[in-house]
Parts: structure tokens; C-alpha cells; sequence
DNA sequence: AATGAATGAGGATTCATTCAT
DNA sequence: GATGAATGAATCCTCATTCAT
């Protein structure tokens, strides 16, 4: 059936599910997940609660999707970004867009963040494991690095990136963007410093 | 609440109430607050609901003062070890002993990090800018850094730490403790190998 | 038994005792007693919890106790009053009287009329029946009345008397005491003009 | 989870919030209002205790909500017939209507002298300001009040009438309605003896 | 005589979820 | 597609009461 009547009722049905998907996210951004009710996801997209479990089907689904979602658009800008020739820009291209990244969607850290913490490790180590997969393919074209270094020092940067601009985030006053990227880049001019270079 | 602080000898007095106080740390270590129910915490303790109450006012006075206590634990520690002579030396046994405190009491950054989300940013700041503070008297008699450098560096060495602790503390396996270390002073050395060395 | 030393301690016994009974007094003239808390009572009396069961056995036993002595410390003033010669103005002084015990004792009027709820009419009852008993006494002294009419007549005026006295209590700028007397005699007033007078 | 469709009673979208309204009406007849729980008040309406809230909010705007129905209600009726003719008769259906309107709405009366012990009068002060304006309306077209007076003789007029009827609602046994009726007119026939009659 | 610690039953409220329409 | 009504489990908290000291 397309009739006219029901194209125009499927345009408006996934305007729903968009609705709330962007107010989910913007309401995720500033509380904890247990903090945000379904009631005020549904209030703040203009749509009933039971629209929510139509579309999502439970407010677990509707957050894993904004994770989801969230990490495949981090994962996939930064692949593109990693692949560019000169590595350290490629580090520093990486770090400049986690850190507009997490300023536009500041929910999808919290939530990350928040997941970290349940046992189930799902989805949250395989964005840590791909970050730092991603990290460690860049550095090793900079420095060369012993085996037992590359995780901890991925997972540093990472991290560096990560809670600056959540920190920025919150309390964007005292902290410039410039600032930051070059703070966190310092970790890869100490491995510069103090590592042989990538043999080529 | 009645309770002279001058008499504190009472061993039974203060059994419940430390009980109480380890029980939630153990909890607070694997969930997030919301997560974890007055009647978890008591019925891990072995004592009734009611007498979390009793001793503590509240769920979140009793998260409070865990909070307060592992802040000032950590400042405390911290602060004595930022004194050596070596700068250097100094930042490296911070980093060192904030790793250990946090696998000891991983309820605490799980605690910080909660906090740092609420808009509530009373005792979060107050620990933030004490730990940034901390370090800038350390790493200023090691090298010379622009006024709008300060803070960026400061807060990306603390959240390095920080988040490559907790990730420690949850996956311990892949995330040698003296490897962690070595990758969070890279910071450092990449500002000695950029920065013109403090003058004094 | 009365040693020196017993009587020592009944001293300070009654003392707490007596605190209680007047922080009781205090707090139920202003609110509901399921409003009032034992702790509160204690901490206003300045003595622990624990006290008020030593003196009191429970917070329904000290409750009802002042209740009783509200209700013997009035029905004994205004039988004493009511034997006076002049029927009328022995009337006139008992609503004097009710008046000025109602603004002294809030918290009587408060407790009997929430006793008056509950099914266990025992007490309340009680005043009630002794309240109007005496009241006919000395209005038969005035006017000839119809039994049907006497416990109507009776509880208007004891309503009457309770009511504007416990509405002065919360709100005293507005109702003068005087005229106050002088509205609740109006119902004496309208038997004299319609009843004969009572035959002596 | 759910019990059996075919175990639960179907019942009616608005059915609910008037179940509850009448069951909560009924409860608050015999008990004060801290005495009454939501559970019971769900139970006795056979629905869940949530819908309690999904209806009314809170317990307390529950209670409002009766409050100002019988305030309204009961004000409507009584400003209709103050209007009537003959103030005397006016006056006399006035009170007869309280005394009935108690008698069907014990709730009222018992939820209304609570809110008088609470300091917060805002709907406690209107409804007790309004029924001595109808009062003195009627009454200045029957006598000549002195200023001062007038507050006052509503007021006991009204506290009568209340004061009675909820004896009445309690234990009916011994307080006929036309007595008491009478016995509340009297404080009128007081006023008709002893005052000026109103010009016109 | 007095108390501080502890208790547990009970109460108000929230909220994710279901379901008939 | 969407919704409003209803639910009940779970949660935080209060408070009268007990008891060892």
C-alpha cells in the first residue's frame, strides 16, 4: 500500500522515531542513563511513552542504538582520518575530531563511559579494542614500540582524548580546544622523543 | 545526629557505620550509584536498612562521604609525594600511587566520574582543580609552561591517569601496571622534549 | 518509699519526665501527632529517645496523658466555675474559661479532636458527655428545656466554644477575644428570648 | 507479572479516577489523612497503587482535589440559597444543607480541619473566609451588626454548624438533625433578640 | 534513670513496561 | 503508527519501638 495517505503517515512515523532519538541523545548528554525516564525522552520528542517501545522497543534498545550509532560514526571518521600519509598529522587529525566529535554528541561518552562499568563488556571493549587497533596502526607508522607498550600507551591516548574533551564538555570555559589537542599530543612527542623511529 | 566527635572509642559504635561504609565501596567499585540499592548495600554490611540511616542520613550523604574520603586520601598521599626533591621522580610516584589507589578503591573514580556529570560541581571542581593545581607545582619546576597551557596539561595527565586506572580496574588482564605508568609520563617527556626546562 | 536517695532521683526523674510532657505540649499544638515525631519531641525536651519510653512506655501513652490532662485540668476549673449563683454568668465565665485554656493549651483541642476520628471513642467520649453534662446543669438552672433538645443544645455551644477558641489559636489578629465570648453566648441568649425560664 | 486477562477486571478509562476519588472519600471519612495510605485507598478503589499516581500526581493533590470539590460544591449550594427571600429561612437552609452535605462527605469536614492545623491556610483561609462572607451577607439583612462583632458571629455560627454535624457524622445516634439544627439557629435567635434589625 | 544503636514494618513515589484501542 | 491508561516491582526513606549497657 503506498498510497498517498500512508506515504505521508511513514514520513511522519519516522519523524517519531528521529524525535526521539535526538532527544534521547540530548537529554543522555547531561544525566546518567538511569537518570533520564522514558516519560521524559517521550515529553521532550513531543510523542507518547508507548511510541518509544513501538520504535525501540525498550529504553535499553533505544540507548544501545544511540551507542551504536555513536561509535560507528566515531569508527568510521577516524579510519578515514588514520589513512592520511603523514602520521603524526594523522594523530593529531584523529584527536581534533574525537574532540569536536564528543562536543557535538556529548551523550554518546556518558554512555560509553557508563557501560564500561556493567560486566557485560559488549559493545563497550570492542569500541576500546577498534580505538586503540586504529591508534596502534598510526603509531607503529611514527615509532617503533615494544609489544607490551602498545596497549597502555593506545589506551592512554585514548583516554587523554577522552576525558579532556568530556571535561571540556562540561565546563567548556577553562579549557580551548587548541590547548587540549596539543596537551594530548604531547603523550606521541614523548614516545618521539624517546622511541626509535618506525623502520619503513 | 548527636554524635560527639571527642568520643570515638566506642569499638561497637563504629562497627555498623564502617561496615557500612566498606560494603558500599565494594559495591560502589562495580555499579554506578543509581545502580546500587540501600538494601544491597545494608544486606552486605549485615545490618538492617534502618541503620544505614542511622549512621549516614541518607544514600547520597553516605556516597558523599566516600566520595570526601577517598578525595582527601588521595590529596593527602599525593601531596606528601609532590614534595620530593626530583620533580620527576614526583610525578612519576603520583602517577604510581594514584594508579595503586585506584585499584584499590575503584568506587571512587566510579563515584568521581558520576559526580562530574551532575551540574552539582561542588566537591568534583573542588577535587579537580586541587588535582590540577597539584601537578602544575610539580611540573613547573621541571619545565616552563605558557599561562594557557596550564590546565589542558594538567587535566590530560589527570585524566590519562585516571581513565587508564579505571580501565585497569575493570579489565586487568591486558594492562601491565609499570607499562600504564611508563605511557602516562610520556606526557611529560614530550614537554621536556619541547619546553625550555623550568629556571630557577 | 521515700529515701533520700530515691527522692534525689525522682527529682531529676520528673524533670525529664516533665520536659517531655512540655515539648509534647509544644509541638502537638501546631501540627497533626502523626506529624510529630518521638525524635522530635525528645530533641526538643533536650533528652534521648530511649527517655521518652522510660517515662512514657510509648508516644500513644504520652499523648493520651496529656490528653487526660487537659481534659481533668478543664472540666475541674469549669466545674468549679459552674457553681457560681448566677447561671448566665457562670456560663459566661466557662466560655471565658475554655477560651483561655484553648489559647494556652493548643495542643488539647488538637489531640481531642483527632481522637474524635477514631472509633476508640473512650476518652473523647468521655469529655464529651462530662463537657455537656455540665453545661445542661447549669443551663437548666436558667431555661426550661426539652430533652430531645438538651444534648443539641449542649454541643453547639461546646462546638461553638472549641471551634472559634482553636481557630484563634492559629490565627489570633482577627478575632477578638471579647467578642468572641460574646458570639458563643448568643446561643444562651437565643434560649432566654424563646424558652421560658426554668422553674426553681 | 500480569495476572491473566481473564482474572482482572476490565475497567472503564475514566472509571478509575472516580473509583479512587470515592474510595479515597470514604477512607478519609473515619481516619486523618496521614492515617490512610495510598495503598489502601488503591485497594478499596480496586485498582493498582500506581494508578494513583497516573491519576492524581501525589497522595496530597488527591487530597486537594477532594478538598476543593467539597469546597466548591458545598459553597455553590450554600451562595443558592442565601440568595432565597426571607433571610431567617435563608439562614436556617444554609445550616440544614451543612448538616447534610457532612453528613454525606464526612471526608470533607475531617480533610478540612486538618489543613486548619497546617500553617500553610491558603484553601483552609478561603473557604473559612468565604462562609463568613455568605454568612454576614444574609445576617446584615436580618440584624445590625456592630463591625467587630461580625467576624465573630460568623464564625461561630459556622464552627456550630460544623462542630455538630461532624459530632453527628461520628455517633448518630443521639443527635437528632432538626434539633441540632435548632440549636445551631439559636445563636440567630440570640442576634434577633438583643440586636437592631437591619434597615431597608 | 537514661541512652545510643539498631531494627523492620510500612509508606510515598518512580518508572519501565504492557496492552487494548 | 501511535497512544493513554494501567501496572507492580523496586526504591528511598521515616519512625515507633526494643535492648544492652
Amino acid at each position: 500500500m503506498t498510497t498517498p495517505a500512508s506515504q505521508r503517515q511513514r514520513v511522519r512515523a519516522t519523524d517519531s522515531k528521529e524525535r526521539l532519538f535526538e532527544a534521547a541523545m540530548t537529554l543522555l548528554g547531561n544525566r546518567a542513563p538511569e537518570a533520564v525516564s522514558v516519560d521524559q525522552i517521550a515529553a521532550a520528542a513531543g510523542v507518547s511513552k508507548g511510541t518509544v517501545y513501538y520504535n525501540y522497543g525498550s529504553k535499553d534498545q533505544l540507548i544501545s542504538q544511540i551507542l551504536d550509532f555513536g561509535a560507528n560514526k566515531l569508527m568510521d571518521e577516524l579510519s578515514r582520518v588514520a589513512a592520511g600519509p603523514d602520521p603524526y598529522a594523522a594523530l593529531k587529525h584523529m584527536v581534533e575530531f574525537a574532540m569536536d566529535f564528543v562536543a557535538s554528541y556529548p551523550a554518546f561518552v556518558q554512555l560509553w563511559m557508563q557501560e564500561q562499568l556493567h560486566a557485560d563488556l559488549a559493545s563497550t571493549t570492542t569500541l576500546h579494542s577498534r580505538m586503540t587497533d586504529l591508534l596502534l596502526q598510526v603509531l607503529e607508522r611514527l615509532v617503533r614500540l615494544d609489544e607490551a607498550d602498545k596497549l597502555p600507551v593506545a589506551t592512554t591516548i585514548f583516554g587523554a582524548a577522552l576525558f579532556t574533551a568530556r571535561v571540556r564538555a562540561t565546563r567548556r570555559e577553562d579549557l580551548a580546544r587548541d590547548q587540549v589537542i596539543y596537551a594530548v599530543m604531547l603523550t606521541v612527542d614523548g614516545l618521539l622523543a624517546t622511541r626509535p623511529p618506525a623502520t619503513g
